[in-house]
DNA sequence: CAGATATGAATGAAAG
DNA sequence: CTTTCATTCATATCTG
């Protein structure tokens, strides 16, 4: 999207205010204060937020705004890149060990996304559909009542496409 | 932010080692150029298409295939990412005081109203419990015994002409 | 001030 | 449809 988010433009201001520091920057992007980060950690690792609801970001970000001018999706974006940063770096130093015995995090995926090493690849999420999906399982409602037929990638489907199809679609 | 990457302009065998400048877009996923999101733009807000049937992606992929390099399923998923985040946005920005199943607007246009039939649209989704939504076929008409066989590049089939060909050709 | 780093923002892809 | 993940881009901040 082009729609640039920024809040503000010209008002900006709010920041350090219990912080300490002013540094007025009117622009682009949303720099949090230091109280804004110090609660958002909270949340992170003593309350284990991870990923929050639409419902908690409000809630969050409502919170939040007494330190400084903040929306709801800066919460969601710091959370998200927060817990991918995390498992990023993990990702790097975990290697050998298997099981890492969660340190802080109550769910965290056991599954790494492998960058290390190239000879062993774990597909994403455990093999996943090779096998099973045969031959296009959509076809069995077309005998009824034939609507208009497609081919896609060489693979005729009716009407809208669903995952089976996508996934159907991509293994061919 | 469209200010992405350029057209490959049919890299086809990978990275364009050809030309050689920029183009630094190694990575297997999609780039958009910017006339393919212009269009696709186009075709959501304008046009209203929100969740493509297979038919309409099949060709709207080939008609953005002249702006650079592109599938079908590029397209499959930038509608519905794209449809998600607008929603998603909208989502942690606004009060949850709803309670009411608040669909995702389908903002059709008006001129897409008019040539669909009434009585045959059928709203995107549902919400919260939808299961597996069948969509109701639009064309009953469509190609009754045709059994499939719509070469989209010439545009054949043996039925005639419905509306929904007819929209899906004034759109695309 | 330049380069490096940290991190906000965006989005393609895919799982749930 | 909803949510999550990975990657990448852009920029604020830090460091020498």
């Amino acid at each position: 999207m082009e729609a640039q988010q920024n809040d503000d433009g010209g008002s900006s201001g709010g920041k350090g205010s219990t912080g300490g520091f002013l540094c007025r920057q009117s622009s682009t992007r949303w720099t949090p204060t230091t109280d804004q980060i110090r609660i958002l950690k909270e949340l992170y690792y003593n309350n284990g937020v991870r990923s929050p609801t639409a419902e908690q970001i409000q809630r969050i970000s409502a919170r939040l705004r007494q330190y400084g001018k903040i929306e709801g999706k800066n919460v969601f974006y710091w959370f998200q890149n927060h817990k991918a940063r995390e498992r990023q770096k993990k990702r790097f130093t975990t290697t050998t060990t298997t099981a890492s015995t969660t340190n802080d995090d109550n769910n965290q995926t056991p599954m790494q996304r492998g960058i290390m090493l190239p000879t062993a690849w774990k597909p994403d999420h455990h093999q996943s559909f090779n096998h099973n999906i045969k031959y296009s399982p959509v076809v069995s409602s077309t005998a009824l009542n034939s609507s208009a037929t497609s081919m896609l990638g060489g693979l005729k489907f009716n009407g809208q496409l669903t995952r089976v199809m996508l996934r159907t679609w991509l293994i061919l």
